[in-house]
RNA sequence: GCCGAAGUGGCGGAAUGGUAGACGCAACGGACUUAAAAUCCGUCGGUAAGCAAUUACCGUGGGGGUUCGAGUCCCCCCUUCGGCACCA
């Protein structure tokens, strides 16, 4: 999850020292430090087990950080502040607020450390931990942390595995025969990311693929639910775009050719079987099963070569490095069913042995990849669709009339292909056929620091562990070096891996690996609502009122991974009646990434990386979390400025100052009944707040609150109907300020749960208006006119402003405009 | 290559089709101060004219279009960022 450990500063930032010694400031952090520990020993953020479930509810969820060794980055409380400006706000407005915060820390940096100095990853989880929830205690986020979730916590990682037994029974987990990036010299498994160049980032050993049972989940028998179900989500359409993508559904038929000479027949998967009479040529992948059988003896050379050199490749060099087509022609041909040619068979790898059938039939005319490979080798192309007239290219995938088609003739793509489809399956050759890219997820990691599997082998066949004797525990161990073989670390717990099996007595041995990262985090939100439940993994009635998650902010670079595995468990757990909703997370809301002062990512080695604990001794938690939110819109990318974090620090000064006298202490309120002008100011603040935090446009809402303090400190009274208000509408954003404003004017208790000020159309209305005089769309002047004033009246006073005469001097006045209170535009030449 | 998002002052950014540049930063001028910091007041897109108030023209990546009126809507193009990458 949320995961910033590369980019970490070992050091203050110097210039962040030197700059601002002398600035006079209100005293925040005594301010600060008295709230925290207000909140704390007042439990006042505490969601009761027990709520008024008649209420309406509102569960604000960030994505949970990786505990790293590194601390806080300036990234984490973008989204933090974020989401806990609408918390707070939310229990203002009357909510029950459920806004929970928690760790994700199993995972790979701490197995590594405990490598390199031998600490337990039990140890520095828990330090890890420990300064995480310090730091951001520090930022006065309103987070209930009686509701804390660690993912490699016994008591948590129970229901993980538990989760992982009902996804077993149901047949969704099993176990496949799936390379591993194996690599001899360092004697263990990598992850993708740790293999570079088919050498390992350590070290440049080499790196081969190995194939080795691993445990895979069926996340394929949801694809087409967790397609359908994307549209009632109110998620970012460019990341429902990715989703979709990534599950890549496409509708097609399977159908079957005939070898020649042979009791075979290929099947295929095609998109375009209205394109089959221009098949001229067939591709089987490498790894096609039938290919030692069909291939002619003077080929077998060349075949078994070419194979072989495939097989060496990995998946990515096979892509990224494979950008000239190649293949061999395995010396068989086969009958196109349609026209009864006889066409060639060759391998290539650029046919995929894992989507479709792992065999294509080749139409180079309608196809880009067939075309280029047809043009390499020299083999026929046939158009069977008809271009247009002045097109250019060389495959045309455009629509178009068949020709060269026999009975599909004349008919248009769409037409050609239903009838293609009815003629395979009059044939009895095959069927209509929907495919996806989407593929079973690989759930296993050759690691120690993740859930152990419930599962034990006996006699070589894996079985559940009875679910009353989870947890399962990870075993202590010494030792977290690579065991030397494929096996992860855990096998070398001789003690822990024996076992017996409960119910047989028979010798038993556990399951050596471990369950991913994404494991933990594919459930935790649903942990938050029940999370001392001993029983199950949260009570249905909880669930039922807390789901689904309203508001999720988190990073784009769980767009389609973290965000895809957690929908699919919550769909299984929905369809064991564990969840009442059939999607976990209503809406969903990307932060931009921080970038350094110099525009660049944030990263040790540029030496931009900025420390929120620096900002918070320097300017106060206050000041960092307006200037994360004023930065800019919530989900762009944007740079770090330490101008613009002193910039918002001295509008929080200004705001002391307005209801704090500098010198005495004294708080400046008065009785006084507000005029008009003053009413209006605020309500239009409360206005513009209130509207900007249900839109998420923090920023603008800072602005106004900035523009509101920038006219008030011109008055003589601070009349307290304005200021407590305005206190109020600030405190989602600058909590600590603003409790202590509150006590300031007189009050015991914290504002958190004060009712949000209603603001009043009536003092929002202005009794003139300064509007805009255009002519031909030009602007020639501003006057002011009482709002009410008629379309006659406000065109006759347009006319006579001086520069209005001089540009219409001459002319012939064609149309006159009104749009009322906004802009007069006459027309005239 | 395909999909998606975005291009506005020196900088971050504001603008229900209706006065482009709110708010903040930086810069510059001034007040306070022995001095500096802090604070306060003011100027601040470009060009031209004027002593001046002001006025004109240009200006939201480029080019067309719709409209009384376009940063905003439509078409084409360029650039940047993010995702996917032989998925038949």
């Amino acid at each position: 999850m949320a995961n910033y450990a590369l980019s970490v500063p070992k050091k203050p930032n110097i210039h962040l020292v030197a700059n601002n010694t002398a600035m006079a400031s209100y005293p925040f952090s005594e301010i600060e430090i008295k709230w925290q520990s207000y909140w704390q020993t007042h439990k006042t953020f505490r969601t009761p087990e027990e709520v008024d479930t008649s209420k309406p509810k509102y569960y604000v969820l960030d994505m949970f950080p990786y505990p790293s060794g590194a601390g806080l980055h300036v990234g984490h409380p973008e989204g933090y502040t974020a989401t806990d400006i609408t918390a707070r706000y939310k229990r203002m407005k009357g909510f029950n607020v459920l806004h929970p915060m928690g760790w994700d820390a199993f995972g790979l940096p701490a197995e590594q450390y405990a490598i390199k100095t031998g600490t337990h990853p039990v140890a520095t989880t828990a330090q890890n931990i420990t300064r995480f929830r310090k730091q951001l205690q520090s930022l006065g986020f309103s987070y209930d942390w009686e509701r804390e979730v660690d993912t490699t916590d016994p008591k948590y990682y129970r229901w993980t595995q538990w989760i992982f037994a009902k996804l077993y029974e149901a047949g969704l987990a099993y176990v496949a025969e799936v390379p591993v990036n194996w690599c001899e010299a360092l004697g263990t498994v990598l992850s993708n990311e740790e293999v570079v160049d088919g050498k390992s980032e350590v070290g440049g050993f080499p790196v081969v693929r190995r194939p080795m049972k691993q445990w895979m989940m069926k996340i394929t028998a949801y694809a087409e639910r967790l397609l359908e179900d994307l549209d009632t989500l109110d998620w970012p359409e460019s990341l429902k775009t990715m989703q979709r993508n990534w599950i890549g559904r496409s509708e097609g038929a399977e159908f079957e050719f005939v070898v020649e000479g042979h009791d075979a027949a290929i099947r295929v998967y095609s998109t375009r079987p209205d394109t089959i009479f221009g098949a001229t040529f067939m591709v089987l992948a490498p790894e096609h099963p039938l290919v030692v059988q069909i291939m002619t003896p003077d080929q077998k050379n060349a075949v078994q070569a070419y194979r072989e050199a495939a097989a060496r490749k990995s998946d990515l060099e096979r892509t990224e490095l494979a950008k000239e087509k190649t293949g061999v022609w395995t010396g068989a041909y086969a009958i196109n069913p349609a026209n009864e040619e006889r066409i060639p068979i060759w391998i290539a790898d650029y046919v995929l042995a894992t989507y479709g059938t792992g065999a294509i039939m080749a139409v180079p005319a309608q196809d880009e990849r067939d075309w280029e490979f047809a043009e390499l080798f020299g083999l026929p192309i046939v158009r069977t669709v008809q271009p247009p007239a002045n097109f250019k290219g060389m495959a045309y995938l455009g629509d178009g009339p068949a020709i060269n088609s026999g009975f599909l003739n004349g008919l248009d793509v769409k037409e050609a292909k239903a009838k293609a489809i009815q003629w395979v399956e009059e044939m009895g050759i095959g069927t209509k056929k929907t495919n996806f890219k989407l593929r079973d997820w690989l759930f296993s990691r050759q690691r120690y620091w993740g859930e152990p599997f419930p599962i034990i082998y006996v006699e070589g066949e894996p079985k559940l562990i009875p679910l009353n004797e989870l947890p399962l525990v990870l075993p202590e161990m010494e030792d977290f070096k690579p065991s030397g073989t494929p096996e992860g670390p855990l096998s070398k717990a001789t003690e822990w891996v024996h076992t017996t099996d409960p119910e047989t007595g028979k010798p038993a041995i556990r399951e050596t690996n471990t369950m991913p990262q994404w494991a933990g985090s594919c459930w935790y939100y649903l942990r938050y609502i029940d999370v001392a439940n001993e029983h199950v993994l949260a009570d249905i009635d909880k669930l039922r009122y807390w789901l689904p998650v309203d508001l999720y902010v988190g990073g784009a670079e769980h767009a389609v991974l973290h965000l895809l595995y957690a929908r699919f468990w919550h769909k299984v757990l929905y369809d064991l009646g564990v969840v009442p909703t059939k999607e976990p997370f209503q809406k969903l809301v990307n932060q931009g990434m921080i970038l350094g002062e110099n525009n660049q990512k944030m990263s040790k080695s540029r030496g931009n990386v900025i420390n929120p604990d620096d900002i918070v001794q320097e300017y106060g938690a206050d000041s960092l979390r307006l200037y994360e939110m004023f930065m800019g819109p919530l989900e762009q990318m944007k740079p770090w400025s330490m101008n613009g974090v002193a910039g918002v620090h001295r509008f929080l000064n200004r705001a002391w100052r307005l209801l704090v006298d500098e010198k005495s202490g004294e708080v400046l309120v008065s009785e006084d009944e507000p005029t008009d002008v003053q009413w209006k100011e605020i309500h239009r603040l409360i206005k513009k707040v209130g509207e900007d935090i249900e839109a998420m446009r923090y920023n603008t809402a800072i602005a106004a609150m900035m523009e509101f303090v920038n006219v008030a400190l011109q008055w003589e009274n601070r009349p307290r109907n304005v200021m407590e208000p305005f206190a109020l509408v600030l405190s989602p954003y600058a909590p600590h300020l603003a409790e202590e404003l509150w006590r300031k004017m007189g009050h015991a208790d914290t504002l958190a749960y004060e009712p949000w000020p209603e603001y009043n159309e009536t003092y929002l209305q202005e009794n003139t208006v300064e509007i805009a005089v255009q002519i031909n769309g030009k602007l020639r002047a501003t006057m002011t006119i009482p709002v009410e004033a008629p379309k006659d009246e406000v065109l006759t006073l347009a006319k006579v402003q001086p520069n209005v005469q001089l540009h219409l001097e001459g002319k012939t006045i064609r149309k006159e405009i009104y749009v009322h209170g906004k802009i007069v535009n006459i027309v005239a030449n």
